[in-house]
DNA sequence: ACCTGAACACCGTTCAAGT
DNA sequence: ACCTGAACACCGTTCAAGT
């Protein structure tokens, strides 16, 4: 019962309700838009593209815990209270920067049926969310409906509809699918399975040799094979179920 | 170019490499397990078990951004270094609190057959994931390989067995059910889609009529029902997708 | 309108010194 | 062996004052 709840109200709280939505959603993108468009930069000034264009260098080159407000103001030769004309808050800043990201995601389907061309999407999107360097806490600690999101689901329900789902089936497939392609990547990146199965070799039959003899009985029987189960595997295996299921379910209903 | 790349090596890369795991590695949740057996606390004293139980009391009560190691100290009645006897750093203790509300996932079925018992144990899964503090950022940060997400893993495994799985398939079906989970809770959590859809019913009309007349062809078709679709909508959707996979393809193949 | 410089109110972590 | 107290080296954010 100590003082540690007597601090004043985050200064988050001044931004939040009314006047400028939660980072991420979409009344904050578009608030954001409409704030850019009455903006007049002088030449040479800052403006929220410099900052994100400086922030993505200080990622690139000294990673995620290097990202810090002031690191950023360094790297533009400024102070770190400049940046507040700019952006309201590091949060902000990192979903920019994880729409950006997004951003890199490639869309050309290649027209080989709406099934090729989903699986395309699919890997392309999770080939991003792994290889870029915002570790997944930050990348999905706030859902992004920024433009290049939004370019994502179009494209995913475009091809869904194509195939001649309903809308309300192409929504479904979709969201699915991100939710899908998000968690594996988010999982994979976090530790959780590796290229090479879930662990090393020694570490893995160490680990299913430690586990107790009256617990975990399927783990017993079938954890080798989940252990040494790679991500790739994983997903390419994901992506099939949940495409069969689209097919079964939403287009050849028995 | 200046000085923020200077600074001394983080602390963790002292307990990285041969020393300890990662936490949330299978390796850091074995040595901890045997560091524990090792331990001959003192009555009275301070324990992990105790460090967690202060810490989960400080996130109920004042929120993820004041789970600070000192106001965990605080809650203990002793000085933040303490702490560092039972845990290595902050990302410890919140990888043993990440475990800990996943042993809230309840795991008796029913038996009323595995595609029954499997769609339970998903949405007592995602309930679970939804309900407890950590905000997904946190939660999603490092996966977790502690014994209360191996019980989960060993109840999906079974399952998937007893409907007669090989172990290979069994495991896909087991780590994609999961990557969905985790990605469909930690999206809804994150602002992505909420229980009443994805915005509010003024919001969602505003931003469809905000779109680019000339950009996102499918969402201008099939938006409003992308947008007005709820989160638990969504989630049925996904589990039907996944097992409807799971039927045809491991278990009736044509 | 935009930026500087300095300050405010914190952090996680370490470590000599005590018991 | 475990804990205290103090320090180290940082943080994000605010704001008067300048231009």
């Amino acid at each position: 019962m100590k003082d540690h709840d007597e601090r004043p109200a985050p200064a988050s709280a001044k931004m939040s309700g009314t006047e400028a939505g939660q980072p991420g959603s979409t009344r904050w993108w578009a608030e954001r838009a409409a704030a850019a468009d009455r903006r007049r930069p002088r030449t040479g000034g800052l403006s929220t593209a410099r900052v994100v264009e400086a922030a993505l260098q200080v990622l690139r080159e000294c990673g995620f815990e290097a990202l810090t407000v002031r690191a950023v103001a360094d790297r533009l030769e400024t102070s770190s209270g400049a940046l507040y004309q700019h952006i309201a808050s590091r949060d902000e800043l990192i979903v920019l920067i994880a729409d950006h990201y997004l951003g890199d995601v490639r869309l050309q389907g290649g027209g080989r049926g709406w099934r090729a061309d989903v699986e395309t999407l699919m890997r392309e999107m999770r080939q991003i969310l792994l290889d870029q360097p915002l570790p997944p806490s930050a990348a999905m600690g706030k859902a992004v409906w920024g433009p290049n999101t939004l370019r994502i689901i179009d494209a995913a329900l475009g091809l869904f509809l194509d195939a001649g789902l309903t809308d309300e089936h192409a929504t479904y497939a979709t969201a699915t699918m991100i939710d899908f392609v998000f968690g594996a990547a988010a999982i994979q990146r976090g530790g959780g399975r590796g290229p090479n199965g879930a662990t090393g070799t020694d570490e893995r039959s160490q680990f299913h040799n430690s586990l107790p003899a009256d617990q975990f009985p399927a783990l017993r029987t079938a954890g080798a094979a989940f252990l040494a189960a790679s991500a790739d595997d994983v997903f390419t295996n994901g992506m099939a179920l949940l495409l069969d299921g689209v097919t079964s379910r939403f287009l050849n209903p028995h």
